[in-house]
DNA sequence: GAAGTATACGGAGGCTTCCTCCGTTTTGCA
DNA sequence: TGCAAAACGGAGGAAGCCTCCGTATACTTC
C-alpha cells in the first residue's frame, strides 16, 4: 500500500542498492532544494545524500527531472501520511495534523516554486496528476470526518484543497506561522456545523491547536 | 519625449559609445532570448550585440538586471509607438495597430516569460509600473478613438489591457497567428458601438486587417 | 554457497558558462 | 590639441555541468 512503485519504467524491479540511493537523493535534494532554492549544485546534493555525482545523473537525467520526483515524492508522502493518521487518530483530528502537515510541506517548498511553476506549464499532467492525489486524500479525511459527525458534510475535498493552498500561497515566505494559524482557523470552521454532536464537545481532549 | 533617461541612475549622462552598446545589448539580447530561451549564453549576447563580455557586465552587472531591462526597453518601445501611431494614423487604425503590435511584442517575449514572472514575483513594482505604463498607453489610443467617435467609449486601458493580454497569455506557443486573428476580432467589437458614425463607414479605406 | 553476469557506483576530467580585473582605447572638455 | 575620466574588451580563474569507464555490488543459476 505504501509501498509504490517510482519511476521503474516497468522493466524491472531497482537493485536493493539503487532503491535506497534513490530515496537518499529524493531526501538530501528536498533539503537542499528547500534551504538554497532550485539552483543548489547538483554536486551538493549527490554529496550530502553520500553518492557520487554520476549516482545521480543516472537516476535523474537532468536538474528538471529531479525537481519533478522531489515533488511527486512530496506529495506522496503528504499522501500516505492521511491514511496512516486516519490509522491511529480520530477524524476530525487526523485531518487537522494533515492540514497542518500540508502547511510544513508547502512551507518547504517554497525554494523549488519558481521552478516548479515552469515545470507545470510546460507539463500539465503533472499538475493534473499530483493534484488528483492530494484531493483523493483530503476527501478521504473529510469523509471520514463527516461520517464520524465530527466534520461538515459540505465541504468536498477539491474545495478544502483550495482553500488551504490559498492561504499558504498568500502568505509570504518566511512566515508559515500564520499560514498554520489561519489554517487552524480554517480547521474550526470545518468542525462548526458537524451533524451530528455539538462541534466542540466532540473532541475528547480539548486539544492546544486553537488556544492563542 | 522619446528620448528617455534609461537607468543613468541621476548621477551623468551617458557617455556616447555607452549609450550606443547599451542599445545594442538590449537589442542583441531581445532577439536572443526571443529565440533561445533565457538561458542564453551571455557571452553569446556580446558578441552578437559587437561588444565584449564585460562592457555587457557593465551595463547589467546581473544575468536578471539584463532581463528586467529588455523588458522595461520592450514596454518602452510600445508605449511609444502609441504615440507615433497616433500621429500617422486615424485613432480607430492606430488602435487597430497598436494591439497588432502589441501581440507581437507578447510572441517574441515568449522565452522570457518563465524568468520575468519569477522576477515579478519576487519585485511588484517591475509588474506595477510597466503595467501603468501600457495602461496610460492603451488609455490614450482608446480616448482618442472615443473622441473621433470611431471606438466606443465605455472600454478601458486597463481592460483593454486584460483582454489582449489575455488571449496572448491563453494561445498556445507558436500560435501568435491565433493572436492575432483574436486581438482583431476584438478590435471589431471596439468598433461597434462607437458613438457618432456607423461603425463600418469611418474607416475611409476598408482596411484588410478584418478580412478572412 | 560459489561462480557468473547484469546492474549500479563513483569520481576524474573535459567542456561550458560565469564574472572579475586591468591594460588599452575612446570621448568630451578646456 | 592635450588630458583626465569614462568605457571598452578579453584573458583567465572559479564554478558547475555531465559523460565515460573501471570498479564494486547485488541478484541468479547451478
Amino acid at each position: 500500500m505504501i509501498d509504490i512503485d517510482r519511476s521503474a519504467p516497468s522493466d524491472r524491479p531497482l537493485r536493493a542498492d539503487a532503491v535506497r540511493n534513490r530515496e537518499l537523493l529524493l531526501d538530501a535534494a528536498a533539503a537542499a532544494f528547500a534551504a538554497q532554492g532550485a539552483d543548489v549544485p547538483l554536486e551538493d546534493i549527490a554529496r550530502s545524500a553520500g553518492v557520487g555525482i554520476g549516482t545521480l545523473y543516472r537516476h535523474f537525467p537532468s536538474r528538471d527531472s529531479l525537481v519533478e520526483a522531489v515533488y511527486r515524492h512530496e506529495v506522496d508522502v503528504l499522501c500516505e501520511s492521511a491514511d496512516r493518521l486516519l490509522d491511529s487518530l480520530p477524524p476530525d483530528q487526523a485531518l487537522a495534523e494533515w492540514m497542518q502537515l500540508f502547511v510544513r510541506h508547502v512551507a518547504t517548498k517554497r525554494g523549488m516554486m519558481s521552478a516548479l511553476k515552469a515545470m507545470m506549464a510546460a507539463d500539465a499532467t503533472l499538475f493534473d496528476q499530483t493534484r488528483a492525489r492530494a484531493v483523493a486524500a483530503a476527501t478521504k479525511l473529510l469523509d471520514a470526518g463527516a461520517a464520524a459527525g465530527t466534520v461538515r458534510a459540505d465541504v468536498k475535498g477539491a474545495d478544502l484543497l483550495r482553500a488551504v493552498g490559498g492561504i499558504c500561497m498568500s502568505t509570504d515566505q518566511e512566515r508559515s506561522d500564520a499560514s498554520s494559524r489561519l489554517v487552524a482557523l480554517l480547521f474550526d470552521g470545518l468542525r462548526h456545523g458537524a451533524s451530528s454532536a455539538p462541534p466542540l464537545a466532540t473532541a475528547s481532549a480539548p486539544g492546544s491547536r486553537t488556544s492563542g
